[in-house]
DNA sequence: CTTATTGAGGATGCTTTTATCTTGTTTCAG
DNA sequence: CTGAAACAAGATAAAAGCATCCTCAATAAG
């Protein structure tokens, strides 16, 4: 659904975010965040040239949060890296469903428009954990495994 | 959100609904479907070892729908290609969050929960197209090209 | 000014996804 | 039985995504 990446760039938006202001360096984020310190960079200028943080460089810098934390909504952070495109246009171009998707594309799109509706509901400030609740990462480099559901109805546990 | 393939494969299992239990060769359904004849079988062979549709070798062979399109879900249909897994426990691996996912990826899970949903909601049959409307593809070669819309509440023009 | 710190950005490599190619097996017609 | 039609499956290739490495530029301390 979303990239790894675009999950790696919410990582370090939260711990920034929690950070109130203060410049973390790109190594302090990358261990917080359990990216690697390398790519973690690459990350950090995307969200740069995306204005949604600002670098310092030279001894004392870093990243600091340039955006409001209510502002900011998980849609727009994720589609600084990834695309996530509502299907405007029928994508292989038939011009007799320009402006009427056919069914396929027109629920495909539908479902994208769901998508959006949710990260769109949520801000970056949404996602800060209380002081005693540690963001999903702090140093602990464990591998990522995740399970699938069968058929339950929505399953909303939250 | 889903793969090119998963796309594909719904393309072709709508061909072969509307083919209404006639079989189709890969070289037809390809055709129809705008799909590399080559790739096409890689993906009817997955949709087959699915259960979703049943092949027929030699002379006179092709494929056929193996499933009912009121009863095929696109959840079913996408999730033979793509994982689309809920996140069941703490992607990190942290002892404290399992069972009580962090505030990221409760909510990543709960914007999986509506894709979820919204795909579950449509069936095959859902996607067929009527006689005069021809499905999104049938041999008419044309790159892809989707575009992107900022913000802008829900859309649901369908 | 020199040096240490820190981000910027290009180059490179690895992995997964997407796509193609090649060989084999099943089936039917003659 | 032979040959053509058609799917099966492994090998290979090309592209995209993920990750690392190296050199350069900016900044501040001494």
């Amino acid at each position: 659904m979303i990239s790894t990446t675009a999950e790696y760039a919410l990582r370090m938006m939260i711990a920034l975010a929690e950070a109130d202001g203060q410049p973390l360096t790109s190594e302090q984020l990358a261990h917080r965040t359990d990216v690697s310190a390398d790519y973690a960079v690459k990350i950090l200028q995307q969200l740069g040239r995306a204005r949604f943080v600002r670098a310092q460089r030279g001894r004392g810098g870093g990243f600091r949060l340039a955006c409001d934390p209510h502002e900011a909504t998980l849609l727009d952070l994720v589609r600084v890296i990834d695309p996530l495109d509502r299907i405007m246009g029928c994508p292989l171009g038939r011009v007799e469903h320009e402006g009427r998707l056919c069914a396929l594309h027109a629920s495909l799109d539908r479902a994208m428009g769901v998508l959006h509706d949710e990260l769109r509901s949520l801000s970056l400030a949404d996602l800060m954990e209380g002081p005693g609740q540690p963001m999903c990462a702090n140093g602990t480099p464990t591998p990522l495994t995740v399970q699938s559901t069968a058929r339950n109805g929505s399953d909303r546990s939250n």
